[in-house]
DNA sequence: CTCAATCCCTACTGATTCAGTATGGTTTCT
DNA sequence: AGAAACCATACTGAATCAGTAGGGATTGAG
């Protein structure tokens, strides 16, 4: 019942890119270091992300990354699945109740199904342009401008 | 986003027992032919359950396992989180947010916690009761009746 | 035109977790 | 006494995770 660390990592750099919409391409290795985030191992996550449609590069000096689309319409569903494959929570979950050798109906398979199901809700109904908006207004209350927005 | 084998096996277990509810003392071995599971990791689950509280065991010959409360009472994430710990989605996860080194307030965590908590409302709200009459009308209209129901 | 910055891609690796096995105990019914 | 069952711990092969390594390809700047 976990994520991994690519999820966790990859939302962080989502939002990050969603925070600077519309300001050109942003380097992984700026996002690296405002995240907290492995640069090499974040590299491999863009090319998922890339993959998956979800943000464009931009290759060659002052190149970088930037959301494909706009952030009101990439939800955490898509930079999940992206990262980690389809959700589910065991193997026995799916579409298909009967993986589990003898081929009779299975009632554990239906709660399995609804917990993927409600894990599949909350993320898809969650945006990129919400996770933004929340997060700088964490930032403005705490008083901890980022370089990006603390020009002066 | 998986849980582990523990749980299927654990949660097919447990409505095994409650398919036999005020029938006396059900052996392991007996679950672990009828579901399939190999039967020293069942033994290993059924510590856990037992120490959960969620199961009494009987020792000795003819001795087995029997639900320790009406299966009414029993929920799908009390087994689950007897098996796998407490559930949650990331390592960040969970009530305090700022596990990211920083200490600072994160958007990202309040996706993981709203998942894990739409998780947990789905398995608190299950029962082995109504899972136990589920898979027993799977059974009868699949006719195929188990050991224990079609004496005949 | 060179050079540095940047993205691109694959392979590798140490650590951890998973799923299951092994071994030997203790308790109780027959 | 002996078999049936639960109890407990340790071990192990395989898979996955998290991250590193090392090299390419592309592009802006000087």
């Amino acid at each position: 019942m976990r994520l991994t660390a690519k999820s966790e990592y990859g939302l962080l750099a989502m939002i990050d890119l969603a925070c600077r919409e519309g300001a050109g391409p942003v380097s992984a290795r700026a996002i690296s270091e405002r995240q907290a985030i492995p640069a090499k191992f974040l590299e491999q996550l863009f090319v998922a992300l890339r993959q998956a449609g979800l943000v464009s590069a931009v290759r060659g000096a002052r190149g970088g990354f930037a959301l494909d689309r706009p952030a009101e319409t990439i939800t955490v569903l898509d930079v999940v699945e992206a990262l980690e494959g389809p959700l589910r929570t065991t193997v026995c979950d799916g579409e298909r109740a009967a993986a589990c050798g003898k081929g009779k109906a299975c009632a554990a398979a239906g709660v399995w199904e609804r917990a993927t199901s409600a894990v599949r809700t909350v993320f898809g109904a969650t945006t990129l342009a919400e996770l933004a908006d929340t997060q700088q207004e964490f930032e403005v209350s705490a008083d901890v401008p980022t370089e990006a927005a603390g020009g002066s």
